[in-house]
DNA sequence: ACCTGAACACCGTTCAAGT
DNA sequence: ACCTGAACACCGTTCAAGT
């Protein structure tokens, strides 16, 4: 019945039968290919299936429920993270390292959103967490010291990575509206804020400068 | 009907007749409330309308959508944040600020959740960020180095915002399933800082450290 | 003017049933 | 063993209808 009514699944459908028996990485990789190219919110049990050919309880053969699905989805994209390492100080490192994360992430904008869901991270990031404790360990911080300079280091990317949205294109009715409603009278400094214009980039070019002012504070005894 | 089959709303319904005629403050209210007791997921139209004994069709007379009954909670709590100021540098007066800031919002967790939507902030958030870019301009930046500044602590704020209940008490549940699907023999540093007893209120104490660390850099020249 | 009832197009999830 | 159909208990939102 849906194979006739439904038209706008204009992928892996309409081939007839299913090449592949579906398994549990073809349903992670359709959740990833989804969020990708519509965003989130197009990640539902039953668009995953319709993509794949299948009806949405289908997926529960191989995906237990959404959250697990969720969770598998970013640790595909924790694993694809290649760590870039230099011989330079151990904070300069440290931008490295949190740089590679900050792009790859930011080019997969889904994985903040899924993050803020509560997720602490799939297993695969553990080798991020383990190469950052070990420089801030070499940086001469002791066991504590480094735990909470990395929940710092990690909080301040995360809250970037989440308010890129807001900074960027897709924020500007956002930030129009605000403008409108705000009296602009009594906050100049915020009105020369807003109205500035947003440099290309700006959000990313500050995130390097605001890293290395947060690493020279942690570092320095 | 609903009046005799639901049992579920213990507060202003099972008095019959409403008191008061259902405003857009008291619709502000209600989910304000209901965000408090039960969370954001409890914040839906139909849960807010139950709470007022109404329909929630009856709510559109008053909010328009959704967002914009988050926007008007959202903008209930900035108003009600008390800025303390002090006599000291600059630095130590933004630490008391953020300090505020970051108090006010944890009692109140939805708020985080609200932001993470995607909303900058309401209109009367606009004092506090008037309130820091003069500090950040007393201690020496110019316009464009003030909101880069501004945009780094706010990251690092809201970062540890959003990631509290992933390290408190609530968040224990997926530390412990991390543990078990992470080898920890080949991260040693992690498995040390996710085993380490998480002392009390330990992620609200590394918050001003962090954010002074953040702040040293920042206003480093 | 203000509120309701019924409906629409969705969700995640369960469970008995098919092959 | 693997998938489907139908159902349940929800969402936000629209629209004609009531008072």
């Amino acid at each position: 019945m849906p194979s006739t009514t439904t038209d706008s699944d204009g992928t892996s459908p309409g081939t007839g039968k299913r090449r592949v028996p579906l398994s549990r990485a073809s349903v992670v990789a359709a959740g990833r290919r989804l969020a990708r190219d519509e965003g989130l919110a197009a990640v539902t049990l039953r668009r995953v299936a319709a993509e794949l050919g299948v009806t949405a309880m289908a997926l529960y053969r191989h995906v237990g429920d959404k959250r697990e699905l969720l969770v598998a989805m970013l640790d595909g994209v924790a694993e694809q993270l290649v760590i870039p390492d230099g011989t330079g100080s151990p904070s300069d490192r440290l931008v490295l390292a949190f740089r590679a994360l900050h792009d790859h992430l930011t080019a997969e904008p889904w994985v903040a959103e899924v993050l803020r869901g509560g997720e602490l991270f799939g297993p695969s990031a553990a080798r991020f967490v383990e190469h950052v404790l070990a420089l801030l360990a070499e940086a001469g911080l002791d066991d504590e010291q480094a735990g909470d300079a990395y929940w710092a280091l990690w909080w301040y990317t995360f809250g970037h990575l989440s308010y890129l949205p807001a900074l960027g294109p897709e924020g500007r009715p956002a930030r129009h509206e605000l403008m409108t409603r705000v009296r602009m009278d009594d906050h100049p400094r915020l009105a020369r804020m807003l109205s500035r214009p947003p440099r290309a980039g700006a959000a990313e070019d500050a995130f390097v400068p605001g890293l290395r002012a947060l690493l020279r504070g942690l570092l320095a005894d």
